[in-house]
DNA sequence: TGTACATCAGTGAACGCGCGTTCACTGATGTAC
DNA sequence: TGTACATCAGTGAACGCGCGTTCACTGATGTAC
């Protein structure tokens, strides 16, 4: 890829709006390719219509330059879904939107999703503190829509919020992942399998009769 | 990583020999690495002892060495969980064990995992027939177990069982893949985690009495 | 028992490539006098 | 209004590196006579 046009120079105290262009252009290039890895330098300096260099006036290197897409994506990821959850007022349903709009991010924006949740090393900041992380508040979120719906008592008793959102995080993010990492399997119907998932979490696989008495 | 001696050369007819060594130190080498991309043809020659050529006397090409070592992978992934959901008679908790192993086989093997669950085409044959992939058989069996557990009359009436084995194997690979790739997040124990997942998927996590109408 | 020879497992050096990053520089822009 | 000058956005060329792969070759092994 080469640049269409040799961008015109930025006017004096404006070089800053290079930063922008940079963070938009290499999350293009990061959308389009398949890893960070397989995104260089060069084809982002290209595609902007600079010279490599003129990045390093911007990012210390192409570790912060990734990073910086990270948290934009992350920002983007968590509206959507909080978006998605507030359509409705019922507590159950809109962890189901949730479910739905997750998958639905994933599937629209798959590489910034590989960025966010399957990378080699997505967080990096201390290990105890969730506020540390980059997408720490989408999850908060999340816990809270939880405690919504057991507040509501629309959830079994006794549930631990904490533990029942990272469980409906684990689905989402499986049916999410799988998607994008194998394509060629033959999936069913995404919509089916998002509401089929919700409905088995929500209610169940086994035969109501058949429940056992399980309280932790 | 240099050799550690330089490998005395096999004899005539042997030569098939050192392609195993090549798969054995190919997939370890993916195992101590991220991914295949950090893993390159030199460094597999020299941990075997023998010069980047040799490998080409044995594979095409670096695409067909790791296909190779995704093939063994999967073989091995498939017997581990077949084995623990024979262990019981039960076909409920013949599906639970069998998430348990799958969990617990990424966790020990996150990096065979990641390639063969989490990469970025893992598959690569015909998009429409199941049967040639690579992982189609662990997928098959996983059918094969829902099956006999609607058999049983253990599971709601009127599931179908490719969209019920689909489900559950997101709802494992969510786990596993988080737990791989965010390890630094505050997880709940790993254990309490699939218990967790397993007990919604079967009997849910809404109120029994509330349970809604719902039959596809 | 000895020797010429075909086979074949492997070598050593090089190919062209793209990468992240650095360094000395240029030249337009704005400012001070 | 004119000019010297500091600032700063960006350039062009090069650095050293590791990569997958190719090619002509070597030399030990086994076999035929």
């Amino acid at each position: 890829m080469t640049a269409v046009r040799p961008r015109t120079r930025a006017r004096r105290g404006e070089g800053s709006k290079l930063r922008e262009v940079i963070l938009d252009t290499a999350e293009r290039l990061l959308i389009e390719a398949r890893d960070a890895d397989a995104v260089s330098m060069r084809a982002i300096a290209d595609a902007v219509g600079v010279t490599p260099p003129s990045i390093y006036l911007h990012y210390a290197d192409k570790e912060a330059l990734i990073r910086a897409v990270c948290e934009r994506s992350f920002a983007a990821f968590d509206e959507v879904v909080e978006r998605a959850g507030n359509t409705t007022d019922d507590p159950v349903e809109s962890l189901r939107r949730r479910a739905r709009a997750y998958v639905q991010f994933g599937l629209d924006n798959p590489e910034q999703y590989r960025i966010l949740f399957m990378g080699k090393a997505a967080g990096v900041a201390d290990p105890i503190d969730l506020s540390n992380m980059p997408g720490s508040l989408a999850f908060l979120h999340l816990v809270e829509a939880v405690e919504r719906a057991i507040g509501a008592g629309l959830l079994r008793p006794g549930l631990e919020p904490f533990l029942v959102a990272t469980g409906l995080w684990a689905a989402a993010h499986g049916m999410t992942s799988l998607l994008i990492s194998l394509p060629e399997f033959p999936w069913p119907d995404v919509d089916t399998l998002v509401d089929h998932v919700c409905e088995s979490m929500t209610y169940g696989l086994g035969r109501p009769d058949q429940r056992k008495q399980a309280q932790p």
